[in-house]
DNA sequence: CAATTCCCTTCACATTTGCGAATAAATATA
DNA sequence: TATATTTATTCGCAAATGTGAAGGGAATTG
């Protein structure tokens, strides 16, 4: 229950795919609630049920899945900025919030994050109440696949350079934002050997 | 516009999210059809636009990307068996389904097969028309983002010799029923190592 | 300002995986 | 049945990638 206003960057997401009608405004101001979460904050621990989401306002974030050695492995970075599609704007177990599993990854913050907090019984009950919203989750729903698709298919057909040139091609601001040692995993590489394939250009 | 009782494969899949109604039910009949399709047939061609969407009954199909060097790369395999969630049953690339993309993927199939056939312009149709029929889109949208989600999470995590160990325990039933040379690329690996990982144990 | 930490790079070496060729078994075809 | 074709395996070597150690520079901290 906040402000339609502290909503606005919501809003402003949403009409990328549906333009939402006042009565949905407020039926989603009055069902979510705004967070300040301080730098290296946890958000979702490895094996703990997921039924958040964060919908990231200001500031960055990161999950990550721990190895059997231990060697953390970046599965995304959160942040909101005006070339972020969804990809970036969710800070989720996606999967696991969708089927009640122990979440597979870790999120923590890497700065101070402003986000929008929704729970699961608020996610259902604005999908109940909304034909909007349950519109839009679909078309989410479909933006999330396609950027999962991307993933599994650069991971199966593309060599680790060519995995390198393309995001340098298509989310280039990864490389500003954080460090190579998280974009080297992300990448599915090891952090040397991300440098070796920046000195062969 | 095809007789009620032929979509009952369709149907029963359908029940695994939504109950369709008796309307949403004569509304699908009248927006599908029925197609036989020969052995190694190609549905799909790379770089092709995809509008098609095949819902399978019975026989075999697979997705593949051909490389640089003009090998292929198993993308999806195709079949109806009890076991088979969405990942099996829908021919098409999904993704340039939805954003009118050129398809990254060719589909052939490898048996004779039958299966109703929706056009994008169908399928859109179903969704306008339908409450139900949205509703169990939304799902699906969220079942096929789940499916690849574990793909992409699976080649980014695990060493070769795990996803195959993975394979074996998740989706045993591929093994009895596509060759290993398939199987070997679905994995990101070579036929060979996929040898000698099974040599291993 | 000095000390510390973090990030990036490079090197040498180990491990994994890919690849071409050869072979044999299984299957399909004539 | 005889002949192709496909499929699976193994081998040796090449290429790609991982790993630990070392060092330098930038940023942060006291």
């Amino acid at each position: 229950m906040i402000p339609v206003e502290t909503c606005e960057p919501f809003f402003n997401y949403m009409r990328k795919f549906v333009e939402p009608d006042t009565d949905t405004m407020q039926l989603i101001a009055d069902h979510t609630s705004e967070v300040t979460l301080p730098e290296k904050h946890l958000l979702l621990l490895e094996g703990n049920p997921c039924d958040k989401i964060y919908f990231i306002v200001s500031g960055l974030g990161r999950s990550y899945y721990t190895d059997f050695s231990g060697k953390t492995i970046t599965w995304n970075f959160y942040f909101n900025t005006p070339e972020s599609i969804s990809k970036n704007l969710f800070a989720t177990d996606y999967r696991a919030f969708l089927q009640n599993n122990p979440s597979s990854i870790a999120i923590e913050t890497l700065t101070e994050v402003n986000a929008l907090l929704f729970t699961k019984t608020q996610v259902n009950y604005l999908i109940e109440k909304s034909l909007i919203y349950e519109r839009w989750m679909r078309k989410l729903n479909e933006s999330a696949f396609m950027n999962m698709y991307d993933r599994a298919f650069t991971l199966l057909t593309m060599a680790a350079a060519d995995r390198y040139q393309k995001l340098v091609k298509e989310e280039s601001h990864l490389l500003q934002m954080f460090s190579n040692y998280y974009i080297a995993s992300y990448l599915g590489i090891a952090p040397q050997s991300l440098s070796r394939i920046r000195s062969q250009h």
